[in-house]
RNA sequence: GCCGACGUAGCUCAAUCGGCAGAGCACCCGCCUUGUAAGCGGGCGGUUACGGGUUCGAUUCCCGUCGUCGGCUCCA
């Protein structure tokens, strides 16, 4: 099959949006009093959202999926009519939500789901048995194309009408349909196989890090193995950045009210941020939730020449943001971060040079990582959100969003452009990844100021000797701590390369007469900055081995009275291979390479 | 923040209709001395998230708070 087929044209579309409809059906006879709104197919299923007289539960979903079953097996043919506006308020007159989106249609600009739209769409209604629905199709011909043993309803969620949280709250049903009912089973199997990789799961068992009620949430605890991961991310960004020219600075977590004004954090970000602390009558002080300002505090610092551009400036600097608690999700989303950040100073003339440098350094970390799966994606504003969400300088934005545009597409990047992600003071390359429960996440992002730097009074002399303002580029190519580790854990299933698993050699004596020969290994190899474990306990050696395998220690060190006598080991990798006998300097050869080449494999 | 569900030992989970709170793993102590994913025995461990209510009696029913999970909104 191509590639290049629209999702929309699949057979596999028209079944699920045709399930969506017959879900509809079902709950409108178990509920008559139901308002119905929309139920798209969406990636692995459908949903459809319902303004309920009352609100179910997952054991109703049962009773539903049972009178889908039925009605699929109905045999009933999906029937198009295309009728006019005045037709389609007297069908749904009983149905608000209906009327509201006919409403749409009719004034064009938006389709039946609320999207906007370029032409004015003809007004149409499939029907099939008794349920008919506002909808363009397409469908299938008739209910046998859908196999009754290849959907299966998922969960009930909130969502708002028209994903605007200032309308009313519906109830969103999930399900999931498939041509054939073993690629349903294989896409339950591959839901099971993901919670195993979920970064919450395994940074538990891994002893990653914690939450604790009285901390607070979205407040991690990171414990010594999460402590060990942080310390290598550092160490690679740290060279990566110094060989990129940049240099290191410190701020503080609290500054002063006057800075977020300046900055126009206030206006635009408030809400994002913890509430300010007052001691002194009258000065108040909020913790950071960016570091940008103080960089630029750093910059201004002294005049600045033309020769000292582009100033890179990098900083692991802890942030705070009042994330809303039903946005909080493990590590991924917190209140409390570490960002790779930094901030590269450059005159426009130097730009696109500076801000393809940063994306050569997301594809180098992505290549390093393994990382395949992501979506560069280039945000823009909206013309809506001007002087609201976003700095209110059309021209600026447009132009800003051309540069990020061009150098992207003269660098042979692939992106996706997106309207309305935009950071409110510029354009931004997001790279969008996808957690193992299939949440979009944005990783990195490399983003362009032309506002603040101006709120500052940033300047530098140029050539000519005229003040210039120089433009901004905010990077985070590792993220920050939490959502990078987050991540890793999930893309590595908590088998971390050497270099970066906090365990990295666990020796496992066979009968402890061995014990002390196994001291004096963990201690030659921690003498050269090998991090690595001596399993003493009184355990057989099968549980140590099961011990340090479920731990995802990538190298075990078995050593019996054979080994001892030899000065050898006996080496186990995590992947189950074995190199018996081999001497200690081979091995320590081995790791040194894997660690000092960052490689993936054993 | 909003809609819904859930909260029992460090972890994973039991406990019938409202009737003395239990298991495995982990941990500690013994015994066994073992060749590549769990040897055996014993012990410790609980204000059933927190606060209130109903009841002779609440892990169980009701209300509130906090937290977590599935979504929505929002985002590094």
């Amino acid at each position: 099959m191509s590639e290049n087929i629209r999702y929309e044209d699949t057979f596999l579309y028209r079944i699920r949006h045709s399930l969506a409809h017959i879900m509809a059906q079902a709950v409108l006879e178990f509920y008559p009093d139901t308002k119905y709104t929309i139920g798209p197919p969406v990636e692995n299923g459908f949903y459809y959202d319902f303004d309920l007289p009352q609100p179910i539960s997952q054991e109703d979903l049962e009773k539903i999926e049972k009178r889908m079953r039925q009605i699929v097996a109905g045999q009933h043919p999906f029937i198009k009519k295309v009728i006019s506006a005045e037709e389609a308020r007297q069908i749904f007159q009983n149905q608000p939500y209906k009327i509201e989106l006919i409403e749409g249609l009719e004034k064009g600009g938006f389709d039946e789901y609320g999207n906007p739209l370029d032409t004015k769409p003809e007004i149409s209604i499939y029907q099939h048995d008794t349920f008919v629905d506002l909808c363009r199709g397409p469908h299938v011909e008739n209910t046998k194309q859908i196999n009754p043993s290849a959907f299966k309803l998922m969960s009930i969620a909130g969502a708002y009408w028209r994903g605007d949280e200032k309308n009313k709250m519906l109830t969103r049903i999930y399900g999931t349909a498939w041509e054939k009912p073993d690629d349903l089973k294989h896409y339950l199997q591959m839901l099971e196989e993901a919670k195993k990789r979920d970064h919450r799961k395994l940074g538990k068992e891994l002893e990653i890090f914690t939450f604790d009620d009285e901390v607070g949430p979205g407040l991690p605890l990171w414990l010594p193995n999460g402590g060990i991961l942080i310390e290598e991310l550092e160490k690679l960004a740290k060279e990566m950045e110094e060989r990129a020219g940049y240099q290191r600075v410190r701020t503080p977590h609290l500054t002063k009210e006057d800075l977020f004004l300046r900055s126009g954090h206030l206006p635009y970000y408030a809400e994002s941020m913890y509430p300010p602390m007052e001691l002194e009558e009258g000065v108040k002080y909020y913790i950071k939730p960016m570091n940008c300002p103080m960089h630029h505090k750093i910059f201004g610092a002294r005049p600045r020449s033309y020769r000292e551009l582009p100033l890179r400036l990098a900083e692991y600097g802890t942030c705070y943001r009042y994330e809303k608690s039903g946005e909080l999700f493990g590590l991924m989303r917190v209140r409390s971060m570490q960002m790779n950040d930094a901030h590269i100073y450059c005159s426009e003339e130097q730009f696109e040079q500076e801000f393809m440098g940063v994306v050569e350094l997301y594809k180098k970390y992505f290549d390093l990582f393994g990382i395949q799966k992501y979506v560069m994606r280039l945000s823009l504003h909206s013309k809506a959100g001007l002087g609201k969400k976003y700095v209110d300088n059309e021209r600026l934005w447009l132009k800003t969003e051309d540069m990020v545009r061009r150098a992207m597409l003269n660098g042979g990047v692939p992106f996706v452009e997106a309207e309305d992600e935009a950071a409110f003071y510029g354009p931004k390359i997001d790279v969008q990844i996808w957690s193992a429960i299939g949440r979009e996440f944005t990783l990195a992002t490399n983003q362009v100021d032309f506002a603040v730097p101006a709120r500052f009074d940033l300047k530098f002399v140029n050539k000519d000797g005229q003040e210039e303002t120089p433009l901004c580029i905010h990077r985070a190519p590792l993220s920050t701590h939490e959502r990078m580790i987050g991540f890793l854990i999930e893309h590595y299933g908590g088998a971390f390369p050497v270099w970066l698993s906090p365990e990295q050699v666990r020796v496992i004596p066979i009968t402890d007469a061995q014990n002390e020969y196994a001291a004096n290994l963990a201690a030659q190899l921690r003498a050269r900055g090998i991090r690595v474990s001596a399993d003493l306990g009184s355990e057989r050696m099968n549980a140590k081995i099961r011990a340090a395998q479920m731990f995802k220690v990538p190298y075990m060190l078995v050593v019996g009275a054979n080994e001892a006598a030899a000065g050898t080991v006996s080496l186990r990798m995590r992947d189950g291979a074995q190199l018996n006998n081999i001497p200690l300097a081979e091995f320590e050869a081995r790791i040194t390479d894997r660690i000092t080449r960052r490689a993936s494999e054993l």
